[in-house]
RNA sequence: CCAGUCAGUCGGAUAGUUGCUUUUUUAAAAGAGGAAAGUCUGGGCAUCAUGGGAAUAUGGCGCUGGCUAACGGCCAGACAGCGUGAGCUGAUGGAGAGUGCAGCAGAGAGGAGACCGCCAUCUUUCGAGAUGGUAAGGGUGAAAGGGUGCGGUAAGAGCGCACCGCGUUUCUAGUGAUAGAGAUGGCAUGGUAAACCCCGCCAGAUGCAAGACCAAAUAGGAGAAGCACAUAAUGUAUUUCCACAUUGUUUCUCGGGUAGGUUGCUUGAGAGGCUUAGUAAUAAGUCUCCUAGAUGAAUAGCUAUCGACAACAGAACCCAGCUUAUAGACUGACUGGUACU
């Protein structure tokens, strides 16, 4: 269980069932970078977790077909969600990230700041 | 110095900082590979099936000896082929059990055959023809029924002899594959078994999403207790009444096993050093060490220096191998060539 209350209070953990993972991909909004596509929705009230916020990260194999790639990218975005959530991240809320070609490839600091952004437009729809 | 062969080692390093997983003493320690890969073999482990044995079918393996828990693996050797050489390569049992296969060419393709030839006799229009003998030479073919030489003959021929090859057999060396030597036969026995097949040896099936435990829910089930005011049915030999049991309903318990959780899950045919035995694979003894165990799944981000554009590539039950991918760096032994001393 990973936890960063040092820096800002917000509890931060990963999502753990199936059925979480296709319960945002149906009814969650969805913002598209280059870097990563990003689903977020609204925890279902009946969930008890003690976590503020709760994310995930899917990687195909479609697109990544070496297991080294796969990590790779895994670990990467796994990295700036845990950085970034914790601060810009709201409450109660589930996100998804979605592993993309130019995830490999892409400066680190590129990929902070779309999550950044992301974030920010995902807030204003809502 | 150049070219090469074999065996082995490594697979970016150091420091800082932020963060992750596991363990426990809550602060430390440990934290992907030589292939973790392909899932191709052999085991362990687990469940299911199975009275024991043999045969058949199917599949696999196939020179000899050794090693190993076992193997299709490894080591040593034999034989054959390749290379100037160090060395490398080889599914390497049986074609005297049987069946099958071989296009085209060619006279003839497996107890064969005579197109051009060669020789003898006869005929002759002197061009040649007929009959017979023969297989040295030519031609065809991937392959022509032993090879070379001498004798022999009308011409020839294992027809005879010598050497080589082949078959049979004896002796010697070796555990053996096999090798060497002698005697003898006198050419008969061509290739293909990665064609069927024969012989010998091996194999029950499914894989950790195996399996075990805890356990909300739900279906159907078992037991106990309560309720039955009323109604109906059946049973307790028969009729009436009463009572009891079952069918009803409620609660609890058992059982069941889904979601979910725990476990299997890493101390093992373990690693390293030394000694002994052995050419070696390996074995025995002894000392030291504990070295990932996640489960939406841990090894990462950034900075600095060196190095350099640095490969192939990420554990998922565990071992022993095989196969495939792999930038580059290093060590040892050996071979061939060139130059110098």
């Amino acid at each position: 269980m990973m936890s960063n209350d040092i820096v800002t209070g917000k509890t931060i953990g990963s999502l753990k069932k199936r059925a979480d993972f296709l319960r945002l991909q149906k009814g969650g909004q969805k913002w598209i970078t280059k870097s990563f596509i990003i689903q977020h929705k609204e925890r279902a009230s009946e969930v008890e977790c003690d976590l503020d916020i709760r994310f995930g990260v899917t990687i195909t194999k479609r697109i990544f077909k070496r297991a080294v790639d796969r990590n790779r990218v895994k670990r990467r975005l796994r990295h700036i969600a845990s950085d970034i959530l914790c601060v810009h991240g709201v409450s109660q809320m589930d996100y998804v990230l979605i592993g993309r070609k130019e995830t490999l490839t892409r400066d680190f600091t590129d990929l902070q700041k779309d999550l950044k952004w992301a974030l920010k437009r995902l807030s204003s729809q809502v």
